[in-house]
DNA sequence: CAGATAAGTTCGCTGAACGAACTCTTCTGT
DNA sequence: ACAGAAGAGTTCGTTCAGCGAACTTATCTG
């Protein structure tokens, strides 16, 4: 059975950090969401792009949705999705910040994706707010792009690495 | 030996979160952050307020080390002290928003701690831009107390936890 | 009706995390 | 000078989560 014993408890649990992190803070967890916000929603495509063993992403998968930050639902062809609630989209400046500082010290060609606002092509800073504008960007109206740094896959990789190499809108549904 | 394996690589490599996680990904990693954020310098320190193996702190900081993250410098009387680099302070906005995240969902009675610009009181957002006096705010002029969330320690907690249960500056070294 | 595709399960193995106890070195008081 | 305490790790046996490969089951599709 899938179930899952909780994360054991970092112990101080007077601490909001170690609270997120029993959710978010597990091998794979974030980079699922991160897929998740991708646009990613189908448990072969989070498989063939993060290359999780299979029986690892059925157990997070199963705690994101027991802990709220993802649900499961029916897609086209009742095939199900995975999809995240307002409380995984409230992630998005935990991953942004990471990946930022990722950029800032291990990608010497520059940052390897771009983020922008649609209408005005400036780039939010994590929290959302565009320095161009001055507006607070929604994600839907946030697109990405391969930045300077950004690795071509190769020809033959998976086509769900090849999709997102392409500009695409946040949480657009990536339907391989 | 302490040395430690590299953290078996997270595949996609093309991501700078994939990147950042190989750093900091690693259970205790950004708990251990976070405590040398709020002044803790020493390995006691970590030891007790973590309630970490001993062994397992040791091997993560050395990765930290290794990485860059943190520097092991003499400290009064020749003890060892554990200490944030720049790349390692880099990682603030990563430690706030993740608890912010956990404040929002995991923290019915308010936010357990407040930080706060020293000179004007207002709440830094995780980036650092203080809503109040739109400065930004460096960590140095930042104070952490306890908010209207935290949960008061017990009278015999180890006296680190204690220490923390006053208001500080960030970076104050706790020379317990 | 015969593959093909999606969405998982099962299984044996290995390595990391765990807690407790132990060691070695440096300070501190008398 | 010496005894004891505190700091900074190491060692050790156990347990459990992550791993990859192979297998299963259910739904589509031609």
């Amino acid at each position: 059975m899938g179930v899952m014993a909780l994360p054991r408890e970092y112990t101080n649990q007077a601490c909001s950090l170690a609270r997120s992190l029993e959710v978010v803070g597990e091998r794979w967890s974030l980079l699922i969401v991160r897929d998740a916000f991708f646009g990613i929603r189908r448990f072969n495509d989070f498989s063939s792009h993060l290359r999780i063993p299979r029986a690892v992403l059925t157990d997070r998968l199963d705690f994101l949705i027991s802990e709220g930050v993802l649900v499961r639902t029916p897609g086209p062809g009742r095939r199900l999705e995975y999809e995240l609630t307002e409380k995984g989209l409230a992630l998005w400046p935990v991953v942004r910040t990471l990946t930022v500082w990722g950029d800032s010290f291990y990608a010497p060609g520059g940052p390897r994706r771009v983020f922008t606002h649609r209408d005005c092509g400036g780039e939010p800073d994590p929290m959302g707010r565009c320095p161009r504008c001055g507006e607070n960007v929604s994600l839907a109206e946030t697109m990405m792009r391969p930045g300077p740094g950004f690795a071509k896959p190769a020809e033959d990789a998976d086509p769900v690495t090849l999709a997102l190499a392409q500009p695409r809108k946040l949480l657009q549904p990536l339907t391989s």
